[in-house]
Order: structure tokens, then sequence, then C-alpha cells
DNA sequence: CTCATTACTTGTGAAACGCAAGTGAGCATG
DNA sequence: CATGCTCACTTGCGTTTCACAAGTAATGAG
């Protein structure tokens, strides 16, 4: 009998720690990122798009952003090579902190894409909700394919 | 001429990536928590209080901080062996994203310090505006202490 | 002067990262 | 069904970062 789930072993109880355990690291809210504002599903997106991860470690992002229950992955219904990756919900609850760092950056580096960050300045909620609203969208379309597996 | 600062050479302008650059690892935020919300200030009590950091590692981690304009160190007058670090405006404005971090992890991972989840669920701003005015005081506080630099 | 404290640095091994190349399953065409 | 192409990975290997233990320089207390 393997343990499936060893305990997660955090460092502390800290709930900002647990974030940083989860998302603290140099490619796992890109991927985020990508899936959210850039309508994003495949790891071929994901390589070639934004900022060249290498094809190791977003195999290893995918999985452990899967095993925290951020992203789900599903086999392509009209061509078997493909996998589509899809935000959970807990992966949509993340547009609020991502909002957040894009704020933080525009205000204190020199940053391109003002267009966004217009956007979220102008109204963060508004901003949240198209997010939310897309992507229940994009649930609710992808359930009509009969993918019951 | 010495280039003092080497030209960033950022991965994508794109401003989410910007903040990763920055804060997008395991300990620097924990850090600013540290500073923001329990109120350290020395190389000690970072090392002796939280998740057990490695003292190359925080050495690291200060002079990054430093380095983006996050923290400022300066002697204490009153032991010169000491450093007391601060946090800058930039830093304090990282508490907004530091707030939607805690609520995410509580909403969707087992954590601790329940309280510090509820007062920030109850008024996110008024949350926010403490840290602020807590960090306003230190400063004039500190300043009347003549730092120049 | 000695001794403790503070803020680090150094050394060493382990782990993570980054790049290039390779693998295997699934279509697409003849 | 053989060939080639696409897609989602895996494997190898060198480099960088991390973690732990130990050591060191500067300051201050007695």
């Amino acid at each position: 009998m393997p343990k499936i789930n060893p305990a997660p072993k955090r460092r502390s109880g800290c709930p900002l720690n647990a974030s940083i355990e989860i998302l603290g690291d140099r490619w796992s809210l890109l991927i985020v990122r990508d899936m959210m504002l850039r309508n994003f599903h495949s790891y071929k997106q994901f390589l070639e798009s934004h900022e060249r991860i290498a094809t190791n470690i977003l195999a290893d992002r995918l999985r452990d952003l899967e095993k925290h229950g951020i992203i789900t992955p599903q086999r392509d219904p009209e061509d078997g090579r493909k996998v589509i990756y899809r935000l959970t919900a807990k992966g949509i609850d993340l547009a609020p902190v991502m909002a957040e760092m894009v704020l933080w950056s525009a205000s204190h580096e020199d940053v391109g894409n003002q267009e966004l960050v217009r956007q979220i300045r102008a109204d963060k909620t508004k901003f949240v909700a198209g997010v939310r609203q897309r992507w229940a969208a994009q649930q609710t379309k992808s359930s009509t394919n009969g993918n019951s597996k």
C-alpha cells in the first residue's frame, strides 16, 4: 500500500509560507498566467510562448501544479496526442494574487504590458470577475463535448 | 566607470514576471513578512525565528532585497555590532500581495494563524492601512535619531 | 585583557535548474 | 501498414543554487 499523499510537511503553519511553498518558484505562476490571461492549454503553447521554460522544468511544474490541485489535465478528445490543461477553481482563485503582483511591479519597476496594468488599476474587482467569467464559460463549453471518462 | 546597475535583463517585460524574478523564491517574502508583521529588524531575529533559513541564504536574500530597494540596512547607533534592517516604501507596498497570498492559501490549504486570516478577511484595506501606519510610525521614530544616509 | 554576541563568510555535499538530445504514442498520407 | 510528422514528455549531463556545519571579524561588556 503506497502512500499516495505522503503528508505536506510544511516548514511552518503560516499561510504565507504555504503559498510560497506551492507558488514560490520562477515558473509556476507564469504557467498559471498563460492559462488565465492568454488562454493557453497545451504543453507546446507553454513551451513556445513565454519566457522560454525548459522542457523538463515545464513537465515538473505541470506535475506539481496538478498535484496541488491548481490545474487538471485531460486528453483532447479530438487528438489523442494532445493534453489539455485547465485551471481548477483553486487555480482561478490566484487571480487576485497575480493582480497585486502586477500592480506592485508596475509601481516600482520598469515593465511592459501597460494595457493590462491600466485595466487592473482601473478596476481590480472587475478584472478578477472577468477572468472568472471567461473561465466559467470555458468550463461549460468543454463539458458539452462529452468527456465523461 | 564600473556599471552600478548592469541592466536588469529580464526574461520578459511582463509585470508578473518582474515580480516573480524579484520575489519568486522560498525566502524573500518570509523575511518581508517578519519585518512587516512581526517587527523583526536584525539578522539574528530572522535566523532564530521563522522557518529556519540557513545563514548564507539569509545573507544572500538580505543583499538581494537591498539591491532591489525593498529593504535598507543601517547600523544600530546604540550597538555597533547590530544592523537594523528596515522596509522601504517599496517593501511596504508588498502588503497587498502578501494579504492575497494569505487569503488564497487560507481558502485552499490547511494553515494556521487563523487570527491573521480573519483580520485580513474582515477588512483587507484596513489591514493594509494598519501595516502602513505602524511602518510610518517607525520611520518617524527612527528619523529622530539622525539617519540622513 | 578575556569572553560573549552579532553579522556575516567559507567549505562541502545535495538538490534543483537549464540545455540538448532522445523516446514513444498518436494521427496523416500513400 | 510503412513512413513521416506532431505532441508530450524523458534522459544525460554540466552548472548553479541550496542547505548544513563550521569558522571569522568587529563590537561591546566586564
